[in-house]
RNA sequence: GCCCCAGUAGCCCAAUGGCAGAGGCAGAGGACUUAAAAUCCUUCCAGUAUGGGUUCGAGUCCCAUCUGGGGCACCA
């Protein structure tokens, strides 16, 4: 017992700064005085409206991790320094509420995932406000909730009447044995984590969003966009919008073509074979019947492997001869249709014209099954012993010859399309959106099947469709969801005819909430539409969205294309949700590894001396390395712990001081400790002394004019590592005089306050002020106490630093260069050498470049 | 295999192409103390992963390599 509050004691116990006390009383303030609740102000100019967004967590069972606090503290000060510049911000939060791992915990436990979710959203809702931040809780949000998934539905019925949804046959990973799809992060390596069966791709019919509809526009709109250029690369990657030609093979013993898509028609010439990809439907039509028996086991094979065994480079390439032969357009040549599956049928025709010679993949897959290569491109290697991917002049290519690869490709699609083989062609890497799951905790899709009208939407008035309580979570077995089994449910009446008819039992993707919770922030109560219009004229777009980079892609593309959609059906008035992103890196931990690179768990590790680790068993030296944090690893933070024992100020201000907001960097809570005591320190300065209304000397007048412009400039664009360090300098000074000059003071703590809002409130109040200081106007600096009158100037010769002497600010080049050339360490460096040439930078340098 | 990001002091990190150091951690010394802790003051520590290049001048820009982290759908 002892032992164990040691260390948390320790601090507390010493500590003159009861940080428990006052984050209490602070946030208790906040709620009561609905300090931080906004609205649509009209008289606010509309450059003074600032909507700033977190991304908002799925409320997991583990409840909050470290991570979190960064981008929501980020977002929270630059909220609060807004707000002190005279803004009206938007600022809110909520749950991202349906998902996968309720319901698993409903099937292994029995508890109602509304039940647990809503459990988890109790903590998470507690834990977030510990850390007192500025959110305007009356717009709290949970996506589980009817009031919420009602809207939800509502824009699925619009994507419906729009056409954007259809259904389709698609394959899901199943379970054999346990008789259900499994998401793929419950697929390990082709196995199913739960049972360890083999999984195999089943084809079930699914619900699709056309999203490749809105390729172009998701594509061309990214320009505009204040993102990270890495996070546009990417989704410009995903798009991955090719120009190409469209070709049409013609099959030898039969009326049938093979349409493939390529962006190099130019080798045309150099197709010796053709692949399609097992899921094709020309297979069993091309399969001849001797080849018949090994491509059932081929494609028995293929349904076997997920995704990732298809894309795993390493593996060898497998395929198997189809019996059947297409012909060459361009030189009538017959050559064999292969089936195999490092062609996909997701992309393009799911059918490849094959050029072994100017192509990797195809020219192992022609050396393992001994298939002819052919040199098209004039290239350096011998293609026969490796493939030729560079560009080079046209051979053995009948017309071609002698051609560059921008003119063969012209040439080529004019020559198709004067005979009607082919055509030019754009196609895009994005497929379409997969849109349902057969689980029973999410959106139910708002769809009816009836015998005579067949697809139905459900009636807008009738909406919510909600989810049906149950008490049996398991799999129907079929692959469809568990709602399948739920009879009084299922079987309902048709909307349109009345007569008997059944609901669809699939339900939405945990994306759907995520795709449009913005807007709801807007107008959270609203139950006669999704937003108001007026309400989202006055906010959208959001001016600032800081979330973690796993969702450069998918998410942010998802919520693109809805708003897109609700764009054009004229509910929303901007074409992009998101103006700007910020990416804020990872927290990641320390961890110990052996010499054999294995890691040993935190708790295994002792630190004999400063820097040096042993792991405790056996005594052998480890290094200390950054990693992920991992239960294994025994070294995940729990804010909770963090916040009890050196507050939510310290925790905050830790993670700002850390590094910048964009990189990962490690935690460590010695790191942390010393925030903590630069708090105290600031504490203590009033605690020990009297705040003295005279003037402060004109060199801490300097420091602090330079502490606020450079705190107000790194607050503005996010480096709050370094305006912390200013702060730390001014509190140094501080520490230097005997009193509390009240002109220094006070600015500090409006400074400090969007860092360490609970210390600045106490603070301010005990400089003798009403509460509160979040409505406090920002410090402003006189420009004239930012600049220093003498400054040190380097002299150099050929670029090396030589000497160094103070000079005004405002001293000339001439000056500069006069003062240079008579410093007596530079004359031993030019004497008896020839200048060549003499830079000067005002203020800063002098260059003397000298040759013997 | 491809794409993206990052390598600065023992550690976390600063540095408009211009003195490698703002701040913090750890270390050392001193003050205070009967002593220790806490606190305060002072202080040590490098040429920026490696090799080239551009430049009067490179941590910063360019090329190549190495190491680490992240992402990926064999994209025809």
């Amino acid at each position: 017992m002892l032992t164990e509050n040691y260390g948390m004691g320790m601090i507390a116990g010493m500590s003159k700064y009861p940080f428990n006390e006052i984050e209490k009383k602070w946030q208790k303030y906040w709620e009561d005085n609905q300090t931080f609740a906004v609205t649509e102000d009209p008289s606010v100019p509309p450059e003074k409206r600032q909507y700033v967004l977190d991304m908002f967590p799925y409320p997991s069972g583990a409840g909050l991790h470290v991570g979190h606090p960064e981008g929501y503290t980020a977002t929270d000060i630059y909220c609060r320094y807004l707000r002190m510049n005279g803004y009206n911000v938007l600022h809110p939060m909520g749950f991202d509420s349906f998902g996968l791992p309720a319901e698993n915990y409903a099937l292994k436990t029995g508890t109602p995932p509304l039940i647990s979710t809503e459990r988890n959203i109790d903590n998470f809702r507690k834990q977030i406000k510990s850390l007192g931040f500025c959110y305007d809780w009356n717009r709290e949000i949970s996506t589980h909730t009817s009031e919420y998934y009602h809207w939800t539905q509502w824009i699925f019925v619009q994507l419906y009447k729009k056409g954007l949804a259809y259904e389709s046959h698609m394959p899901i990973n199943w379970c054999p044995q346990c008789k259900t799809g499994l998401a793929n992060e419950e697929v390990k390596e082709g196995m199913c984590e739960r049972c360890g069966t083999h999984v195999v791709r089943k084809n079930i019919r699914q619900w699709v969003l056309k999203i490749t509809a809105y390729a172009d526009r998701l594509l061309e709109d990214l320009d505009d966009l204040d993102w990270p250029e890495s996070v546009k690369l990417m989704q410009r990657n995903w798009i991955g919008r090719s120009e190409g030609a469209s070709v049409l093979f013609r099959m030898a013993d039969s009326d049938d073509t093979l349409e493939v898509y390529t962006t190099r028609c130019d080798t045309l010439f150099g197709a010796t074979y053709m692949v399609i990809a097992p899921e094709h439907p020309l297979v069993s039509k091309i399969t001849s019947a001797e080849q018949k028996q090994a491509v059932e086991e081929y494609l028995e094979q293929a349904a076997r492997k997920s995704d990732l065994d298809r894309t795993d480079l390493a593996k060898e390439k497998t395929g198997v001869f189809s019996g059947s032969y297409a012909i060459n357009p361009v030189n009538g040549k017959k050559i064999p249709v292969w089936i195999a599956d490092y062609v996909l049928i997701s992309y393009g025709t799911g059918a490849i014209m094959a050029v072994p010679a100017h192509d990797t993949r195809d020219w192992e897959f022609a050396k393992k099954f001994d298939l002819p290569i052919i040199e098209v491109l004039k290239g350096e290697v011998d293609v026969q012993r490796q493939a030729w991917t560079e560009d080079g002049i046209h051979v053995n290519s009948g017309f071609l010859d002698g051609m560059n690869k921008e003119d063969a490709i012209k040439a080529m699609i004019a020559w198709l399309e004067e005979r009607n083989l082919g055509h030019m062609a754009v196609n895009y890497k994005l497929r379409d959106w997969l849109f349902s799951r057969q689980r029973y905790w999410g959106e139910p899709i708002p769809l009816v099947h009836c015998p005579h009208c067949g697809i139905v939407p459900v009636p807008e008035e009738q909406l919510p469709l909600t989810l049906p309580e149950t008490t049996s979570y398991e799999p129907s077995g079929t692959g469809e969801s568990p709602l399948a089994n739920i009879e009084d449910w299922v079987n309902t009446t048709c909307p349109v005819c009345g007569g008997p008819a059944k609901r669809e039992t699939n339900t939405m993707p945990q994306w759907a909430g995520s795709c449009w919770y913005y807007l709801r922030y807007l107008d959270p109560h609203n139950d006669k539409q999704f937003v108001d219009p007026e309400k989202e004229r006055y906010w959208m777009p959001v001016d600032l969205y800081v979330g973690g980079t796993e969702h450069a892609v998918l998410h942010l593309l998802y919520a693109r294309f809805w708003h897109k959609v609700l764009y054009d059906l004229g509910l929303v008035s901007t074409k992009e949700p998101f103006q700007r992103l910020v990416n804020q890196g990872m927290i990641t931990s320390f961890a110990y590894q052996r010499k054999d690179k294995t890691l040993v768990p935190t708790d295994q590790v002792e630190e004999v001396s400063p820097d040096v680790f042993v792991e405790k068993t056996t005594g052998e030296p480890l290094e200390r390395i950054v990693a992920k944090m991992s239960k294994s690893l025994k070294n995940v933070i729990n804010p909770d712990d963090i916040i009890n024992e050196y507050g939510a100020d310290s925790m905050r201000m830790y993670e700002m001081f850390m590094g910048p907001l964009q990189v990962s960097k490690p935690w460590s809570t010695t790191g942390l400790s010393g925030v903590w005591r630069f708090l105290d320190r600031v504490w203590r300065l009033c605690d020990d002394r009297k705040i003295s209304d005279e003037q402060a000397a004109i060199a801490l007048r300097k420091v602090l004019n330079k502490t606020i412009k450079k705190v107000t400039e790194d607050t503005a664009s996010l480096n709050f590592n370094t305006a912390i360090s200013q702060m730390m300098v001014l509190v140094n000074e501080l520490y230097k005089i005997d009193t509390l000059p009240r002109e220094i003071w006070e600015p500090l703590i409006l400074l400090l306050s969007p860092y360490v809002p609970h210390l600045a409130e106490e603070l301010w109040e005990r400089a003798g002020h009403e509460p509160s200081v979040a409505n406090m106007p920002w410090p402003t600096y006189d420009e004239a106490l930012t600049i220093d009158e003498e400054v040190e100037v380097v002299l150099q010769v050929n670029g090396k630093v030589r000497s160094r002497i103070m000079m005004s600010k405002d001293a000339t080049k001439d000056a500069m260069l006069a003062a240079a050339k008579s410093d007596a360490k530079l004359k031993e460096w030019i004497d008896g050498k020839t200048v060549v040439k003499e830079i000067v930078v005002p203020g800063r340098l002098v260059n003397i470049v000298v040759k013997d």
